[in-house]
RNA sequence: GGGCCUGUAGCUCAGUGGUAGAGCAUCGGCCUUUUAAGCCGUUGGCCGCGGGUUCGAGCCCCGCCGGGCCCA
């Protein structure tokens, strides 16, 4: 931005001036701390004698003395500079900050007249010098001029907002935390992680749309990963019985506040192990790593009285627009799917049993039917529309239609219907697991089933992966698996309200066409 | 794709048809314990872009381009 220029060469000069000083601060490398901010404060000590180094929030200059506050991060701590003390030249550098430099200073504790613990800086060196003005949040006479609020400047530039906003850079933090304890859960019980192909030729493991690109060395089309599953498969038939991989999965849709192009995916499978038994684990995943993270396993969310429709007011009346506790410490609600929609959307078991009368019904309940060409379909918009948003508390709906899971075993009291479960908490999916198909006749025909869908429109079914199925004619152990949106599971657990809230780095729509990020101030 | 809201100084925002504003930031002064300090002065705008209505448009109308929320 061309109005940043004179902002910038402003400081530009400062950078001159400090290096006609002797001292150019790009040329430092290292400076020894000895306490954090928060170290200083929690345990304060008259006198002590400390190094800190840190970036610049405030910044008062009084003739021959001056105050900063400093901070490395995760707090902030003042510092009290005086020419007299510092000898000049540290001064005149002194005189040459801006906020939004990095500092670094030694010298002893002390508390200010007003009562704030500080620090008595002795010697003072500029460590870096920032070019760009930090629009940090000030407050005055009451009212907060709040430093970066622009969402979208805020998710371009999210360097800016992890400095200016903690509570942003509180959530993101744990959101890493999050993944980390996740790894040590599954790691503890013996898993092992792998890494998998993520340009495949057959982007398989889940329905939806991959993006395409070019392996030049072969002249092939090839696809970026949808899923995690196939490959992670296919280890299982190699003997490997526990395995894992969290990694970006890409998947060519919409952008809402649920739903980012590239998400992270955590997938694990065990051999031997049941659908309840799957359950389990995720119960005590989630438990696990809410107190590992946050010491609790409850958290308090508000829920959007704008997310609750049609017969969430039925049920939840009371909790409409309030805070909601969830306690994952708790084992989490089952339901039947089926059930769940009988009570729910106002439709018969009966009705959906068949592809024409669940059509009906749903027409019945105020649904467009024209896009429904088969049962599984019809049962997951109801299931969208009626029961989703009533599923506020963690809770497994189990028992999904045949049609929409090509890839779980087929319900032996149902032919229609498979073993899987989906988990939901504050109404959203945050895990979709299997007891997974390890018979490659029954396999085979489920993909040729999703090959019809696809010759009649559908783009999104399954592709078949004949390299999938000779691993499966190679004999899978009977096996459970599940996959868990580890954003969405971060949004779960620290109470965020957007996808994005846990991405450091949501996907924008760039600003100029061909353009990916604005790089303002920038001399290209 | 539809509805509602939104785009004004570096940041946060006011400004409902009549000379573009405020706070903070910047810059220049004064100030050796301040509380995002204070005082004096200063700088800074294609009011998102393009058309239209009008004597006159930041404001009204149309289109486009961003962004947000909701719905599909």
């Amino acid at each position: 931005m061309t109005e940043d220029l004179s902002l910038r060469d402003v400081r530009l000069q400062k950078l001159e001036r400090m290096r006609e000083l002797g001292h150019d601060p790009f040329r430092i490398e290292r400076f020894d701390r000895t306490h954090t901010a928060k170290q200083m404060l929690d345990e304060f000590e008259e006198g002590k004698k400390i190094k800190f180094a840190g970036r610049v929030h405030s910044y008062r200059l009084m003739g021959k003395a001056g105050f900063a506050h400093v901070s490395d991060g995760d707090d902030k701590i003042q510092c009290y500079v005086r020419m007299d003390q510092v000898g000049d030249t540290a001064w005149e550098l002194f005189k040459l900050l801006d906020i939004g430099d990095h500092v670094g200073v030694s010298g002893y504790l002390f508390v200010t007249k007003t009562g704030e613990k500080s620090i008595h800086v002795e010697e003072y060196v500029p460590l870096t010098k920032s070019l760009q003005p930090l629009p940090l949040g000030k407050e005055k006479d009451g009212h907060v001029f709040y430093g970066l609020a622009d969402v979208d400047l805020r998710y371009r530039h999210r360097h800016l907002d992890l400095i200016c906003n903690q509570e942003v850079r509180r959530t993101l933090i744990n959101r890493m935390k999050i993944t980390s304890a996740v790894r040590r859960f599954l790691d503890r019980r013996g898993y092992l992680e792998v890494e998998t192909p993520i340009l495949q030729l057959v982007a398989g493991g889940a329905m939806a749309t991959p993006f395409v690109t070019k392996y030049k060395a072969y002249d092939l089309d090839v696809k970026l990963r949808i899923s995690l599953e196939l490959y992670l498969k296919r280890i299982i038939c190699g003997d490997i019985p526990k395995v894992y991989e969290i990694g970006r999965v890409f998947r060519n849709e919409g952008v809402d506040n649920r739903h980012n192009p590239e998400f992270t995916l955590l997938e694990f499978y065990e051999a031997y192990i049941n659908l309840e038994e799957v359950m389990v684990i995720v119960e005590e995943m989630f438990k696990s790593v809410a107190l590992e993270v946050f010491g609790d396993t409850k958290v308090s969310v508000a829920v959007d009285p704008n997310e609750e429709v049609a017969d969430r007011s039925k049920h939840d009346e009371e909790a409409k627009g309030e805070p909601v506790v969830l306690d994952f410490g708790k084992p989490w609600h089952r339901l039947d799917l089926m059930s769940a929609l009988e009570e729910r959307a106002g439709v018969t078991r009966e009705e959906l049993s068949e592809y024409e009368s669940a059509k009906k019904a749903m027409e019945r309940v105020g649904l467009p039917t024209e896009k429904e060409n088969n049962l599984g379909g019809i049962i997951e918009k109801l299931l969208e529309k009626f029961v989703e948003p009533t599923l506020i508390e963690p809770t497994f709906l189990v028992g999904y239609p045949i049609e929409t899971s090509p890839l779980a075993k087929k319900d032996p009291n149902n032919p229609k219907m498979t073993r899987r479960f989906e988990g939901y908490v504050r109404g959203r999916e945050v895990c979709n697991a299997f007891s997974e198909i390890n018979d490659p006749i029954d396999q085979r025909e489920r993909f040729v089933q999703q090959m019809a869908q696809r010759e009649s429109g559908n783009d999104e079914a399954h592709p078949l992966d004949e390299e999938f199925l000779f691993a499966l004619e190679g004999g899978m152990p009977p096996t459970g698996g599940c996959g868990i949106g580890i954003d969405r599971m971060a949004m779960m657990l620290t109470g965020a309200s957007h996808l994005r809230e846990v991405l450091l780095f949501p996907t924008m729509k760039p600003t100029k066409p061909g353009e990916e990020t604005a790089t303002e101030g920038a001399e290209a």
